[in-house]
RNA sequence: GCUUGCGUGGUGUAGUGGCCCAUCAUAAAGGAUUCUCAUUCCUUUGACCCGGGUUCAAAUCCCGGCGCGAGCACCA
């Protein structure tokens, strides 16, 4: 026999990273993000962005950020939000998405391929209630409007559109059959009436210009094939509106796009996330407002300094599976700090600081301000003030180092120096100089914001910088001043 | 209830019939380097939900069970 027959097939690669696109061609990809824009974008979005996002960016493909703002009464939109979501769309991926579509503005492109069902024979109006066709739908019966004629049902269409019926009274449903094995499916409803005069879209351009509105399956199937979407990436628990909307495509002769799904993602430390929740408790004053450290939202993790280039590997090792899973933060935490320890300037902050004289020490101290880089912009500080401030629990030691400085040894409340050079395992602590300022540190635990004060060593940074607090951990200088921990 | 999806170390993830006494990351423990309890490096611990079946061979296919999730909104 041959040898080569013999031997084992080539060894399959170990994949890394995301996995190929069914059906891709490169520079032909199409992908959406389509978030409701009731809020500023939180951590679980960043998901949708940055999967979508590097799908885009391998295939040279379009990535399109599409605002289904369809809801005016359950989940207002909220008017800033068109804008933050864009800006927060570049600072997590580097780039602008490459188009922008705003479902509230093509309401009457909706309108025209709802005419387009009914006139087909496909799509009718029901004027049934919503108990009334639950109840159809358990039990599998058509509904009285159903085996109405195209002609009577355009009528009613017509008659939704100029306002002869009230929101509730009316809707707009896709003939599926009611026969379909899984209930989600029986002729599901493809758009409705609001009230948009008591609750005008916040949109002033859009306002109460329509009654009739398309609801997110309608909408978005409409969409995704009038924007050429080839690939969609979304919740499995989007799973059933895939196949509604494919059953939709069916009837209009369509080809849906390729379509993959990822489970839910739980925060060991967060719990779920839901942007209607946190406004409430953001009105309410429970927070102090969308980026408040303690929310989920990408807003406060940037605040937080969080790098999106770590967001983004973190989204990107979880892939795309259908498991539930539950994360804890410590993983994109780890993330971040690959992100940022090289260039995180050193800074001692000394919690619970007490000050105590110093003897026999030199008149200045030079400390390493990146440590991978020992001669670059070096830490000054001039030490004839004869004192010197360190944490009070380092205090009780009998000795102990100076960090690059020098030995001492502890006598009552005075610190008496000893060799320059390290001459034994005593510990190191942190410490600083006169010239340090009171300054306040804020953690976000627990879902409480805490604050420890201290003394922080003279710097000038600038508010946003991401610095490194020698021995607690990675945090960012704030506005006002305080320090906010970023984490360990 | 009907429908639908998922189950690999503590946590994530790779793996689509032999490369697997299972990959990588993270966490934990130990150690080295380091004038930070950081970074970097090394080592160790640790997993295929259960039961059958198919096959020379199963984490991978089939059946059953168990567990967890989602949809059945005139929300997205």
């Amino acid at each position: 026999m041959a040898p080569e027959l013999l031997e084992a097939r080539p060894k399959a690669e170990r994949r890394v990273g995301l996995p190929d696109l069914e059906d891709a061609v490169e520079g032909k990809v199409v992908l959406r993000f389509a978030p409701n824009p009731n809020g500023p974008l939180s951590f679980g979005h960043a998901r949708g962005l940055v999967i979508n996002g590097a799908y885009a960016e391998r295939y040279k493909g379009t990535l399109i950020l599409r605002f289904d703002d369809t809801d005016t009464v359950v989940k207002p939109p909220m008017p800033e939000a068109y804008d933050t979501i864009q800006q927060e769309t570049e600072w997590l991926l580097g780039r602008p998405a490459d188009r922008v579509i705003i479902a509230s503005d093509r309401i009457d492109v909706y309108h025209e391929h709802a005419t387009s069902m009914i006139e087909q024979g496909f799509g009718y109006v029901c004027t049934c209630s919503a108990e009334a066709f639950r109840e159809f739908r358990v039990t599998q019966t058509e509904c009285p409007c159903r085996g109405k004629s195209t002609d009577e049902h355009t009528t009613r269409w017509q008659g939704m559109l100029g306002g002869a019926y009230k929101p509730g009274e009316a809707v707009v449903r896709v003939k599926t059959g009611m026969d379909q094995r899984n209930p989600a499916l029986r002729d599901w409803p493809a758009l409705r009436l609001q009230d948009t005069v008591t609750n005008p879209h916040p949109r002033p351009e859009v306002g109460s210009k329509h009654q009739v509105w398309p609801l997110l399956d309608f909408q978005s199937a409409i969409e995704d094939h009038l924007q050429g979407v080839t690939h969609i990436i979304r919740g499995k628990d989007l799973m059933d509106s895939t196949r509604k909307q494919t059953l939709l495509y069916e009837h209009f002769g369509w080809t849906y796009p390729n379509t993959m799904y990822w489970g839910r993602v739980k925060v060991h430390e967060w719990g779920g996330f839901s942007t209607s929740a946190m406004r409430k408790d953001i009105e309410s004053g429970r927070y102090e407002g969308w980026s408040d450290p303690r929310l989920p939202t990408l807003s406060a993790l940037a605040r937080r300094g969080i790098q999106p280039s770590a967001l983004r590997a973190f989204w990107l090792e979880l892939a795309i599976t259908q498991k539930d899973i539950s994360v804890p933060l410590s993983s994109l935490f780890s993330h971040n700090t690959k992100a940022v320890d090289s260039t995180a300037p050193r800074l001692a902050f000394v919690r619970d600081a007490v000050r105590m004289p110093l003897t026999g020490a030199p008149d200045e101290a030079t400390l390493v301000r990146y440590p991978d880089q020992p001669d670059k912009d070096p830490r000054r500080h001039d030490l004839t003030t004869g004192h010197v401030w360190i944490e009070e629990e380092d205090a009780s030691m009998a000795s102990f180092r100076l960090k690059d400085l020098v030995d001492v040894d502890r006598h009552e409340d005075t610190l008496i120096a000893g060799a320059i050079e390290r001459q034994d395992q005593r510990p190191i602590v942190h410490w600083t100089v006169d010239a340090s300022k009171d300054a306040t540190l804020v953690l976000a635990e627990d879902d409480m914001l805490h604050e420890i004060s201290g003394r922080l060593e003279p710097h000038d940074f600038p508010a946003g910088t991401v610095v490194q607090l020698e021995r607690i951990g990675y945090a960012i200088l704030l506005e006002d001043g305080r320090l906010l921990m970023a984490h360990e």
